[in-house]
DNA sequence: AATCATTTTGTTAGCGCTCACAATGGTGTC
DNA sequence: GACACCATTGTGAGCGCTAACAAAATGATT
């Protein structure tokens, strides 16, 4: 078990295969300089002449040295480790935000460590944090649109950075989000612009943080249009759930358009009104929210609001190395998203 | 930066917060024993007796003492941690594997690192091996079901027991995969049941092992009923690709069923049938693979081949947690897919 | 040439843990 | 009561690295 050949370096000269790896000792001994100077090049610390360094580089390179984790962390006290807490990682918009995050993290020369919620309450978020704590991570990122888990967060003191996805942050947790309201609002503008005067919304939990603030937008929208904010169902974000709300909605018939707070719910609601014999767009209109990548071949293709996940996973990156480096840990980034306009949204008849 | 306070442990007797975290010397001085008898204690070595394990364990609640990952690492030279390299995270598959090996290995009491990569070819999966490999990760899973990735995995010998997801594995490599030909067989057996004759496949791309492996399996049941295997599209597994396709066979005709290779490009197809006229299950038949959560919810809802991801990422754990702890670096896992009937099919006009 | 400042290199200690081994104690056997 | 035997506990070393300091080499200034 001990001694692991590890000849991933394609090192030509590679013969003494069961030896131990290679030390910052062993390096030293191979340049003719000491360790101290070894760890030195290898840190980039700038007085160490051009000479030296290049000799040092070599050992380095024919001895395909490694420097080990473990004894570097044990003394500096840090991990090069980013925890990432996040639930629903099967969706769409979780898995990439995590791709975001991995891809900044890992540029930054970061690990990315993962811990995966099935269920979302205290318990489960306390022990994620304590399994992340325990691998003493540098930072935390948490993927976890609930308000629940920042409530969650805010009364733990982790004695780490904290970035929240989707919140506005605190005093104590840096946040990054998409602007939701924003979205909520190109979409119920675009359907007015079309002559739409009765418009619905399918809203997500309303425990969660962006099935919230999509449902204000939607409200506030209306409100400043002079129109009525009256028709709202609430859906669990499942196609299944939207299903269910298109049913009754093909049949009581009160909006000639609806707003939908995911590309799921969408596709539930579009087959519903489909096996009712509501047109999409004729009789109704519906706009979704994420763009899915399947979104343009639902039928007929969604209108949806478009959200950068992984510019939002990088940014979040970006707040965590400022929050790691400098000590900000009270900024807030927010992504813009874009309408899409597809075939599923048209004038009322 | 150092010495964080990390009260996580609501305890109520936290005053000297700045002070550095508790060492395995501290919790023995406080329960008036040697530091290598706490140790005994954490890693549950038997010869401790059981009121010298109760005062430690004790003292160790008293201080919120939590072991030091790094220090142990050094010298164990085991890092507690699965590096998880995969691609395609936003997809369902990938994602819901992803989650199985996570739960897994946090069960037993392994951290997860993941990279992802981007593009699929030799330089990223080393560079993703090298990264793992300085975070002197235990073992690597792979999640990158191209055939490519297999061969360059067997090229190399990082050191480290290495379990790859969608394939039988090797002499260097373990492997868990799900049945992909059973399936696709599956899907097929119940298409001629039906009474259909001229089935069609729109396979995955034939790089990916899925993809080859699908497309085998119709072939194979089919000349096995004694029927032609000779339309055969390939597509991309994107509903795009589905779409183009679609059309084409919206005009060729050629087909009363088609069994497609995922959910995905199912998706594409229905809509390109939807478009030209063509009724489904009334003209043509379609069965799609993978059972995602929406399928159910297209039109119409889909019959497809359900696979169970989560279930295959948490039986790789098992082979790698046989892998590190027995040295078994040549097992087999395969998980059976199950046939999920909707409206998709019916008999032939 | 002597002095100082500055750059470059080396030396020592210790991060917190586990391993190998040594030492202690209690029990049973003759 | 002397011995072996086992269960339990303690001691010392060292994993590979970086931080702090000490020393040596270099260059600039008088």
């Amino acid at each position: 078990m001990f001694a692991s050949p590890l000849c991933i370096e394609h090192n030509s000269s590679m013969a003494k295969s069961n030896a131990r790896l290679p030390r910052l000792e062993d390096v030293a001994e191979r340049a003719g300089v000491s360790h101290q100077t070894v760890s030195r090049v290898i840190n980039n610390h700038p007085n160490v002449s051009k000479r030296t360094r290049e000799r040092v580089e070599a050992a380095i390179a024919e001895l395909g040295y490694r420097r080990n984790t473990a004894a570097r962390s044990l003394v500096t006290r840090r991990s090069q480790t980013i925890g990432v807490l996040a639930s629903e990682l099967s969706q769409y918009g979780p898995a990439n935000t995590l791709l975001g995050v991995e891809q900044a993290a890992r540029d930054a020369g970061y690990f990315v460590s993962i811990a995966a919620l099935r269920t979302v309450n205290r318990d489960a978020i306390f022990d994620a944090i304590r399994h992340f704590l325990d691998q003493s991570v540098d930072g935390i990122v948490v993927i976890v649109p609930h308000a629940e888990t920042l409530s969650a967060l805010a009364e733990q003191s982790p004695g780490v950075p904290i970035v929240a996805v989707g919140s506005l942050g605190s005093d104590t947790v840096s946040g990054a989000m998409v602007d939701q309201k924003r979205g909520a609002e190109l979409a119920v503008a675009h359907l007015i612009e079309q002559g739409h005067s009765r418009i619905g919304h399918v809203a997500g939990p309303q425990d969660w943080i962006d099935g919230v603030a999509r449902a204000e937008g939607w409200s506030m929208a209306l409100r400043e249009a002079g129109l009525a904010d009256d028709l709202l169902l609430v859906g669990d974000w499942s196609a299944g759930s939207g299903y269910d709300i298109g049913r009754k909605l093909a049949v009581e018939r009160t909006a000639t358009a609806i707003f939908v707070g995911n590309d799921q719910m969408s596709l539930g609601l579009l087959r519903a009104f489909n096996e009712a014999g509501v047109r999409v767009p004729e009789d109704v209109s519906v706009v979704g929210f994420d763009d899915q990548p399947e979104s343009g071949y639902f039928i007929p293709p969604l209108t949806t609001v478009r959200q950068d996940f992984e510019e939002l996973g990088r940014r979040c990156m970006d707040l965590m190395l400022g929050a790691i480096e400098n000590g900000d840990t009270t900024s807030t980034i927010v992504v813009e998203p874009e309408l899409v306009v597809r075939r599923s949204t048209a004038a009322p008849a």
